[in-house]
DNA sequence: TGTACATCAGTGAACGCGCGTTCACTGATGTAC
DNA sequence: TGTACATCAGTGAACGCGCGTTCACTGATGTAC
């Protein structure tokens, strides 16, 4: 049953995909390997073709998972004025489709505090991934020098981290929606996130 | 061995404490209940005689954990001067000191993510501990009316968990820094945060 | 207050189950000539 | 271009291990009289 490199490739690709989505929709640990590859229409026992542990497909799930929101967002903010551009990305970033739909959200916020305790490989693909949330937001923010608009960006991506988390959490759903609302508007506020 | 009620008492108390540590500094999922036990200086033979299921003991140990958070972050706040209230809580938040000693620091930031999909309890708990927060902080602003009060302070203590979180997060001494300085900035700046 | 019995906190072993990882096998694909 | 052989993607079973939970047992504590 040996496949073709074309085939092999794009197995490989699906394996990921799925990945992302499990790891993001159930947690690192409560995501089984078997989980993975039955999601992407395979049987475990072929995982180790692919990748040589669990660690290991953690860090490229998340660097996906990270990517695509990434694109995602700088597209949003491409689309629209340059000044409402932090606007525009926290109303995509903070909205109930993101909290509601975990499979397609944000990882850090998804799978914070376990990455925080994660292996070298995820860390450094979760930095990665806020670093250049981070990028787009500053290249938005109409300071005149380049650090305060790291700085602001470094804060606003925390922040909107932080509320999706505890949007989450929340058990109460007037409660998230009002994190959620707050938040937005918080951010949105012109020239609001400090100094 | 049967022991006094008081000896029960104390030893039930002894391993909701040691569990409230071990789960903020492994995770939920990572900490067996014979790490909690043993840290408790038990063996896990006991566990069913003081509780009926982890879920049950993750609710009382983010609880508890919650609790010491809101306690001393409530003291310091109350030892300062009014005005200030906000920027004590922040420094003591987004201390190194929280960041890099898990054990010891805020459940919703240690097990954010677990926490959102954790069981009932553990959520009520966890979302109980944050409105305190919320409570005490709105009870710091200047804001005249309540409920912007409240706004304000349920968007500090979301700022701060994903902060507190990034920063642990971060692969980078550096940047992590960067993100707590950053946030203790943006909190502080006076009546900077939104609005 | 003392005695006899019931209770039950804690121990250590055991039970099932699920997980990450390994492995023998199959048969289609890739390669060498 | 065709043929013979090597490779290897994917399958399904198996291996160990750790976990949550259960249980028989012990002996100190609590209770009833």
């Amino acid at each position: 049953m040996r496949k073709s490199r074309r085939d092999t490739a794009a197995t490989r690709v699906r394996i990921v995909e799925a990945a992302s989505v499990e790891f993001r929709r159930n947690g690192i640990d409560r995501t089984a390997l078997n989980d993975l590859m039955s999601a992407a229409g395979l049987t475990h026992g072929g995982f180790y073709r692919h990748f040589c542990s669990k660690d290991q497909i953690v860090a490229e799930a998340c660097a996906v998972a990270a990517n695509s929101l990434i694109e995602s967002i700088a597209q949003a903010v491409a689309d629209g004025s340059k000044v409402d551009g932090l606007a525009i990305a926290a109303n995509l970033y903070l909205s109930t489709d993101q909290r509601d739909n975990p499979g397609g959200s944000c990882p850090l916020a998804m799978l914070g505090s376990e990455l925080a305790r994660g292996g070298e490989a995820a860390r450094s693909a979760a930095t990665d991934g806020y670093l250049k949330l981070v990028e787009i937001l500053a290249a938005q923010t109409p300071e005149s020098r380049p650090e305060d608009a790291r700085r602001k960006a470094l804060v606003a991506v925390s922040a909107m981290v932080g509320a999706l988390t505890m949007s989450r959490v929340a058990n109460d759903a007037q409660l998230s929606e009002e994190i959620l609302m707050g938040m937005k508007q918080a951010l949105t506020a012109a020239g609001l996130l400090l100094q």
